[in-house]
DNA sequence: GCCTGTGAATGATTTCACAGCA
DNA sequence: TGCTGTGAAATCATTCACAGGC
């Protein structure tokens, strides 16, 4: 029994998810900002982006046909598109647990808030923190995760404790519920459930020194 | 002609070096503080890493014989072994280019200088921000960046610009001699020849955002 | 003529499976 | 026996190349 059509089902890379239609999504938004464009072939994109024509329609073709042969892409639509495809057209709420030097710098960042994605609770275990007001949150202590997650409506946890305890943190906000993690801590955490995303820049650097490395003094 | 002995110069994949070496050198480091271990066999190492104990033991073998057989890794030794050939066992020295929330919290995240990784300088070319004093460093004027690049010895810059100024920014970076760069800014930026790594938070939660409505509601 | 969408071909990465050393 | 190091096999991702619609 076939499905009507074109449903061509074919399993969906996870690196088109997880790297690329996010970066097609910021590319697009880049270019309505700046006058915006009627329309885009996958040639302009790919010259925004570093890769090649064949790939950029190739993920689009796993969710279906959005251009027009000839002509190439409606910008405004295929914006629209990736964001429903991602998810994006409602808010997420987030929860941050671990308020420090690197927590009270993500309260701060603004580009959370203008993509929809809000941090409406801040967690810490220092009583000396608990009950005071960061950017306009009333830090909590642990103990109220769950109370917090669930009365609050809060689907994404982002952890920014010192690694020792990030493991012990993500494991809270499994028990509370929590689907989806952002980890600032620098550990490769194990998830029973969660789905998680790690963010550490020092991994970077070092990749970058490794080729600094590799080609040597400048001269000489 | 053979070189002597097993130097099999096969290519090492991109993805060894930019992303699973300095993990497992992050994990290894993690072993040592806790309790220091003897030795570690690829299996551990996978199950910390998430990965399979085959991967490991190959992407080893790009650089070496590092194991004994029947024994699995000398911690302490192996640990030593990356920190080598990542290019770890001096101090990088690093511009940052923007001195505006974001920048003040990079100048501030402690772990760049405990992981060898110094910011010698900040830039930027708001007249209100040059000559301030931020973090113990004075911020500099644009036009300066080529003179204190060579003067301190600067080997990468970091750019947490408006995104709208980061191609230019990176362009003056590469100008200046820079090969290397940590960029935060959030677009796909062009270089001639400098390597770029890119931080996007928004990018991650925005594919974990595919992920949720993926599973949809908890319940129901 | 231009540019998409897509099977088929190629290329890259990971896993398998096992020989061999401690 | 236990675990590494590694060719060979399997899997996964990207590019090629072109049929077909605008």
């Amino acid at each position: 029994m076939t499905r009507a059509g074109k449903n061509t089902t074919k399993k969906i890379p996870d690196i088109v998810i997880q790297e690329r239609l996010p970066k097609y999504l910021r590319a697009l938004s880049r270019l309505q900002e700046n006058g915006a464009v009627e329309g885009v072939s996958s040639d302009e994109l790919a010259k925004m982006l570093n890769c090649s024509p064949a790939l950029i329609r190739k993920d689009f073709s796993y969710f279906g046909r959005f251009g027009k042969q000839g002509r190439g892409y409606d910008a405004r639509k295929l914006l629209e598109r990736l964001r429903h495809i991602l998810g994006l057209e409602r808010q997420w709420n987030m929860a941050l647990v671990g308020v420090g030097g690197l927590g009270r710098a993500i309260l701060e960042y603004k580009r959370f808030i203008n993509q929809g994605f809000k941090i409406v609770a801040a967690f810490d275990n220092d009583p000396a923190k608990i009950g005071k007001r960061v950017a306009k949150l009333t830090v909590k202590g642990m103990n109220q995760l769950m109370e917090h997650i669930q009365k609050e409506n809060i689907q994404i946890g982002i952890v920014a404790v010192p690694p020792s305890e990030a493991q012990k943190v993500i494991e809270s906000l499994e028990k509370a519920g929590i689907k989806a993690i952002l980890n600032y801590a620098p550990i490769t955490p194990r998830t029973s459930s969660a789905l998680i995303m790690d963010i550490d820049p020092v991994l970077k650097l070092q990749s970058l020194s490794y080729f600094l490395k590799e080609m040597g003094p400048p001269n000489k």
